[in-house]
DNA sequence: TGTACATCAGTGAACGCGCGTTCACTGATGTAC
DNA sequence: TGTACATCAGTGAACGCGCGTTCACTGATGTAC
C-alpha cells in the first residue's frame, strides 16, 4: 500500500465535511461537485476515486447528524452530553437558538434541506428519517409519545419557517414561542438551570462548534 | 388591440399554475422553462413575453395560497369559507390531512418548498412571510399568539419531516400526533363535528380541488 | 361589407455556459530485494 | 542502505448535455377606412 492506510479515509471525510457545508448553504443542485473538491482543497477530477456519483455523496452528507455527539456544542452554551442530564431541554432551547438559526453551513439537514430531500432518493429520504429518530431518541418520551413527536415537530418547523422568511423579528417571536410551548408540552420549566460545572463557557462566546476540524 | 384583453393574461395565469405545480415538484432548479411552458401547453420561446426571468416566475409562483379561498377545499372534506365558521380546527386537520400530504402538486409552498425559499431571492421570502401570515390569520389568536405560532410550527413542521422521511407509517403517526397537539393547543375539539349542510360531500371523493381549472 | 394594415402572442433555431462524468496521465509513497 | 518498482490519490483536459436567454420570424386577431 504505498499510501497510508488512512490517507484516503482523511480525504474523504473532508469532501464529505465540505459537501456538508455546501449542500446546507444552496441545496443540492446549487452546489456543483468543482466547488465541494475546491472547497476541500482538491481539483474536481479526483471525486471518482472516493464517490460513484454526486447523490451518493449527498446520502452519506446527510448522515449521522443527531448520532454525532458534537452536533449542538456551542449553540446556546450547550455542553457535550454526558449521558447523565435530561437532555430534552437543553435540545429544545440549542434547537431553536440564534446560534442554530444563524449557523447555516453547520445546521441541522432537516432544517437546512428539508424540501430537497423530499425530492431526492430514497437513500437520502432514509438519512432524514434517521436524523429524525435521532432526535426523537434525544428527546425522550417521558411524557409519551405525542408528546415526543409534537416537540420535534415544532423545533424542526419553528426554524424552517424562520429560516424562509424574509422578517427577522417574526423568525424570533416564532422561535421564541416554539420554544415556551415545546417545554411546556415536555413539562420542562421555562429557564435553563444553571450548569453544575463552570469549567466550560456557560454563553457561546466562540461560535458553534465546527465538526472535523 | 388585435388580441382581446384577457388573452395574455390568461395565458399568464396558466404560465403560473403550471410552474406552480412543478416547482411544488421539483424544486426551483428541478424545472426548466421549457417544462413549465409545455405543461402549459406553449413552447419556451413564448416565456419572455410574459415574465422577465425564471426567479421572477418563481416568486409569483409561491403568492397567494393562504389568501385563495379554494386552497384547501377538498382536503380532508373541508368545504369553502364561509366567513362564520371557525377555521382554526378545519384548517389544523386539513393542513396536516392525507390528502394534503399526498397532494405535491397542490400543496401549500410551505411545505414544499421551504428549503429552496430559505435560499432564494428576497422576494421569494417575502412571499413565504406573506403564506404564513395569512395561516396565522386563518387560525386566529383566540388562545393567544405564542399558541397560535406553535400551531402553525407544528402544522408546517409535521408535514415537512412526513414529506421528507421514507417511512410512511412514520410520517402518518407524526402528523396524527401533530394534529391531536395542535387541536389541544386551540382548545378544540379533537372530532370535527358534524356539517351543517348536507350539500356538499361529506368526505373527499373526488380529489382535491384544482386551483385554474 | 370587404380589404389592407398594425399589433403582438407565440414559434423554434441558435447562443454561450456550467454541469456531471470520463480518462490518460502525474507524482508521492511504501515495499521488495 | 540504496535502488527499482508497484500502487493509487490526485490532476486537468475533454466529452456530451441541458439549461436560461435571445432573436428573427410567423400568424392570428382587431381596427381603420
Amino acid at each position: 500500500m504505498p499510501y497510508p492506510e488512512h490517507h484516503a479515509r482523511q480525504t474523504r471525510t473532508r469532501i464529505v465535511e465540505s459537501a456538508r457545508k455546501l449542500f446546507n448553504r444552496h441545496g443540492f443542485d446549487g452546489v456543483s461537485i468543482g466547488a465541494i473538491m475546491e472547497e476541500a482543497g482538491l481539483t474536481h477530477g479526483g471525486f471518482y476515486r472516493h464517490f460513484g456519483s454526486k447523490g451518493d455523496l449527498y446520502a452519506e452528507a446527510l448522515d449521522c447528524f443527531f448520532t454525532n455527539p458534537h452536533w449542538a456544542c456551542g449553540w446556546d452554551g450547550m455542553e457535550p452530553f454526558d449521558g447523565d442530564a435530561e437532555l430534552g431541554p437543553q435540545v429544545v432551547r440549542a434547537y431553536l437558538s440564534d446560534a442554530h438559526f444563524e449557523d447555516v453551513p453547520h445546521s441541522c439537514p432537516m432544517v437546512a434541506l428539508p424540501s430537497d430531500v423530499a425530492r431526492s432518493s430514497p437513500n437520502a429520504k432514509r438519512a432524514y428519517r434517521a436524523a429524525f429518530e435521532g432526535m426523537l431518541a434525544v428527546l425522550g418520551a417521558k411524557h409519551g409519545r405525542d408528546r415526543a413527536l409534537a416537540i420535534a415537530a415544532l423545533c424542526v418547523g419553528g426554524m424552517v419557517i424562520a429560516r424562509a422568511s424574509d422578517d427577522r423579528a417574526l423568525g424570533d417571536e416564532l422561535r421564541q414561542a416554539a420554544t415556551k410551548v415545546a417545554l411546556e408540552l415536555g413539562g420542562w420549566p421555562q429557564k435553563a438551570p444553571k450548569p453544575r460545572r463552570t469549567k466550560g463557557k456557560r454563553y457561546n462566546s466562540t461560535g458553534p462548534h465546527q465538526p472535523g476540524r
